[in-house]
This record gives structure tokens, C-alpha cells and sequence, in this order.
DNA sequence: TAGAAACTACTACAAATGTAGTTTATGGAG
DNA sequence: CTCCATAAACTACATTTGTAGTAGTTTCTA
């Protein structure tokens, strides 16, 4: 399943806070960037249609939606095309460049060598 | 400056490889996915009106393109919004996703427990 | 040197995407 | 019980993307 930038982002919505109706997605969405109701409206219709989300109740006149997809769904397609793509399909070279760029303080740092460490213990089992 | 899937596969080839002509990207491409030579010189024609290539030479009627956007800026901007989408931007749960679902194996987990390592070494001085 | 091969420039077009207006129906407030 | 704000459904449209054909031009090759 392929979805569009604006698609994923209201998809964040669903899978961040559950099942909601196309208002709900609008106001959400309207604290960052002004768009109209319908322009969200339609993207959730082009949802159903794909069939990323689906119609789950009725809440007065407004459609409750929730989603069908679920993330990883689509995590797990996108990744190995950006690690092919960016860094030659070495998730390695991914990683070192996070940890480079991306400032993760000490905190962020212990943790993965705890999590490295505890994999790595696993493993052995 | 955003790219199309497409157009992204195509940079690929002037990242990875260099400056080259539309025949030669439709070699490399013609490879892994049958597409007409006319397609991918559109494709590089748009690059080229975007910006993200620009003719450096001749060779014979060929024009050899050069990369002018480099492969840094672009995944620059694609990693934040991933991490955002599907890790709550926290760049920590991205690596440790990726460490537990990418199969790692030993030598790569070493290589980023040393990676870690000195990196914490060079942050103390 | 004449024709084939290959390359560029231009045109075309359907599908996907971002964006929003219009029409119609109805739940709920007073 | 009536009216209105609101939501759904439908329609519209420019732009981007993937895909490729055609026409014209230039370098080789026999």
C-alpha cells in the first residue's frame, strides 16, 4: 500500500490517537497548517478507498473512522528503500549517521548500549 | 527540493557512480526494471529543470550530467520526517528499531558498539 | 558517402496528489 | 417543532509523476 505525504500524515492521527471522525483529523491538523475541511475530508475518503482506514461507528451525523493499516505496515516498506537509497543497504551506515547527526544526548546513548548489550546476551541463549 | 521516487533512484546513479550520461542511467536502470530510454531522459530532463543535475560536458551527441544537489541534502530532510511519522521523532526508537528488525549481525553489532564507544571517548574531550 | 544507430528535444497522456467548492441532508439547540 | 450549523457526498481542477512515442539531428560504420 502506498500513501502520500498528506495521506501518512493524517494516518499519524489514527495511529497516534485511535479512532476518530474527518472534523477530528481537520482540527488536529488545522494547529499546524491551514487547510480546509473538505481537503482533509477527501484524503480520508481516498483512505477508505485505498483501504487504510475503515468506517467503524457513527457518532451523530460524523463517521468514526479507525485505522486497518498499521504502521509497521508501512515503516517496514519505507526503511529499506531510504537504507538502500541513502546508505548503499547498510542499516549500520544508517545508524552511525543517526547517532552523528541526529545530537542524541548521554541519556539517548546508555540506552543503546544497554540495548545493544541485553541483545547481544539474548543472542548467546 | 523534492524528489519523485523515480527521480530519486535516478540521482542515485550520479551519487553513486558520478557524472554520466541519460543513456548510461538507463543502462544501470534497465537492469532491475524494464523502462524505455525515452522515460528515463525525461526523468533526468526534470532533474535537470529542478536543479538537481546540470550538464558538464559532451561526449560524442551524449551530454554528461553531474550531480549538483548532494545526497546529504535530500536525506536530510526525508530522515527528520520519517522519524517524526513513525518514531515520535525520537531518533533512539528509529536505531532501536532498526537493530532489532534489520538482522544485524555480529560484526556489524560491534562495529556500532565501538561506534558508540568512541564516540562517548570524544565527546569528553 | 549513405544509411543505420543513437541521442536530444518535444509532445502526450493517464493516474496520483493537493486543494477546495457546491449541494444536500440531518442532529441538535432553542 | 423549526431552523441552522455541520457533516457527508460529490465534483472540480491544477500540478506532479510515471511512462513513452515521434521527429529531427548527428556520429559512426560499412
Amino acid at each position: 500500500m502506498k500513501l502520500s505525504d498528506f495521506e501518512l500524515d493524517v494516518m499519524q492521527r489514527f495511529w497516534d490517537e485511535g479512532s476518530c471522525s474527518a472534523s477530528a483529523i481537520h482540527k488536529s491538523i488545522s494547529a499546524n497548517k491551514k487547510v480546509a475541511y473538505t481537503t482533509v475530508k477527501t484524503i480520508v475518503d481516498r483512505l477508505e478507498e485505498k483501504g487504510a482506514i475503515k468506517r467503524e461507528r457513527l457518532d451523530g451525523r460524523s463517521i468514526v473512522y479507525a485505522a486497518v493499516i498499521k504502521k509497521e505496515e508501512i515503516s517496514k516498506k519505507l526503511l529499506p528503500d531510504l537504507v538502500r537509497r541513502f546508505f548503499h543497504g547498510n542499516t549500520s551506515h544508517l545508524i552511525t549517521h543517526l547517532i552523528s547527526n541526529d545530537k542524541l544526548n548521554e541519556e539517548d546513548i546508555t540506552y543503546l548500549e544497554t540495548f545493544l548489550a541485553d541483545r547481544k546476551k539474548n543472542k548467546d541463549k
